[in-house]
Parts: structure tokens; sequence; C-alpha cells
DNA sequence: AGCTCACCCTGGACGC
DNA sequence: TGCGTCCAGGGTGAGC
């Protein structure tokens, strides 16, 4: 589940390939491209100038004002590979590189989804602020939840609030912060949002730090697995104890997504 | 406007 | 062994 710690990841071990030229584009299975402002072979020739991330989505900016977008839904990988490597099953779209590489879009599950366009920003108009940025403060989010009823938990999911957590950074966020995932999220404390906007980039980086986290499907532009799920507090650990109190973790549904917490640490 | 929920999709887990 | 059913969830849009 690509959240931003896994496509900031993706992002950094992409970089080593900014600078190639595209010699082919092979559009395997052209369903999963959303949009096109140009032809995926107007592509070749050009270079791939950087990568770049905006919440949950990568950025490959080509010159000549190309860009393709990606966004990896829940099972995507984007990767790099040796174009003599065999093709996996599910690879939807390829872009072959100067050299003998390729990166390679591959999603079982199809959530995801290409877009090649010349203006990225266009996708990104609904899309809060990023997590990182000054934006993402206490006075951002007391103005964006005065008056809510929604429970927290649902308004962290929600990307025009804040871009790029999904479900599991966001129960290991409210775990850290000790707020209770059904809370409504008018009812949070000033105390509490400075708390929760503190905490949510030290969850991050701290994703970031371990490459992300690998279930069952993520893994990063070199293939390769994350290590956050070794560190997780509350996500997927139900009726395992806390790590902080011993109490056994919770799970219940909120907006139709499993919700881990502590019972005793999350109020 | 705010909120909830169904839907898209596939592979894996589980029960019989 | 094999079949059927359920579950995971990011984003979108329908409906209340």
């Amino acid at each position: 589940m690509p959240e931003l710690p896994e496509v900031e990841t993706i992002k950094r071990s992409l970089e080593p390939v900014c600078g190639r030229r595209v010699v082919e584009v092979i559009e395997v299975n052209p369903v999963v491209v959303k949009r096109r402002d140009f032809s995926a072979s107007s592509l070749v020739g050009c270079v791939l100038k950087q990568v770049a991330r905006r919440g949950k989505y990568l950025v490959l900016e080509f010159d000549e004002d190309h860009f393709m977008v990606v966004h990896l839904g829940m099972s995507g990988r984007f990767y790099r590979m040796a174009s003599s490597e065999e093709r996996a099953k599910h690879t939807h779209f390829i872009v072959k590189l100067k050299a003998g590489e390729e990166l390679r879009y591959w999603d079982p599950r199809r959530f995801g989804g290409v877009w090649l366009v010349s203006k990225p920003a266009e996708l990104f108009t609904a899309l809060g602020p990023e997590p990182f940025t000054d934006d993402f403060c206490q006075e951002y989010l007391q103005e964006r939840f005065h008056g809510r009823k929604a429970a927290i938990k649902s308004l962290l999911l929600d990307q025009s609030v804040v871009a790029g957590i999904g479900n599991i950074y966001a129960d290991e966020i409210l775990f850290a912060a000790g707020i209770h995932p059904a809370r409504p999220a008018g009812s949070l404390s000033a105390e509490e949002l400075e708390r929760l906007c503190k905490v949510t980039g030290e969850v991050l980086g701290r994703g970031i730090d371990c490459r992300g986290t690998t279930f069952r499907d993520y893994r990063d532009g070199n293939n390769e697995r994350g290590g956050f799920q070794d560190f997780l507090t509350v996500y997927s650990r139900e009726g395992e104890p806390c790590t902080v109190c011993g109490q056994q973790i919770c799970r219940i549904k909120l907006g139709g997504r499993s919700s881990h917490y502590c019972p005793c640490c999350q109020k």
C-alpha cells in the first residue's frame, strides 16, 4: 500500500536514472492511462529530467513539458529493471531507457494509473498541503477541522486535508499522538492538533528512513522490500499487546477502513 | 456541505 | 483437491 513514505522511497531510488533518454514506450495495457495530453510514443527521444512526488503521486518530468504521473493505488509497483529480465504478469506500462534498462509499472489490482500530461499541477488542485511543509500546522488543522464531526482517522485519509497519508500511517500517527481514531475531528484541542502535526512528520520520517512498509506488494524503485513493517505499533496488530502498556490492540471499522488502536493509550 | 458507503479489481486466506 | 466466499484498500461518486 504505497503511501507518502513508499512513494518518496521510490522517487529517491529512481534518481540514478535521471538524465537517461527514452528509446521506446510499450503500452502493454492502455487502459491504465487515465489521461493523455500527448501520445505515449512522443516520449521517445525525451530525456528524463527529474523525478518528484506530490502526495502519493510520482511525477516523472521529461523534456519538452512531457510529464508522466503515476499513482500506485494499493498494489502497484514502479521500478527500474534490466530490459533482459522477464516481464511479470500485470506489467501494464514500460518506458525503455538507453543502456538496456527500463521503468516498469506493475499493478495486479489496477487501482492505480498513469497520466501523460503537460501540466501535472492540474491533477493536484484538490490535494492538501504536504505534511513536511509549514502549511501543515496546528492553525491549519484547527481551521479545517472546526465543526467537523467526522472521525479524525477519516479526515487524515482525506487527501484534500493533507496529502500522502494512507491507512497504515494514519493508524500509526494517531497512536503516536495518543488520539483515538473515532474522535470527532472538531473535538481535538489545540494541544492535540499541535501534537498531531509533530508526530505526523516523525512517523512519516521514520517510514522514509525504513524505506517504506512492505506487507505484500510494495517494492521500491529497485524492486526491493521496505522495512517499516517491523516497527509498526498498531496496524495489523489486532489482539497483540501494545508496545507501551501491554493492552491488546483493538480494531474497528471507520469509513469502511480497518482502524487499529490501543484502548488504553489513545483517548 | 458533510458524511457514509458502494464500487472498481485481484490474489490470497479460509471454510467446507 | 477444489470450489465458493470474504477481505484488503485509494480514490471517486452516488445518495442521504
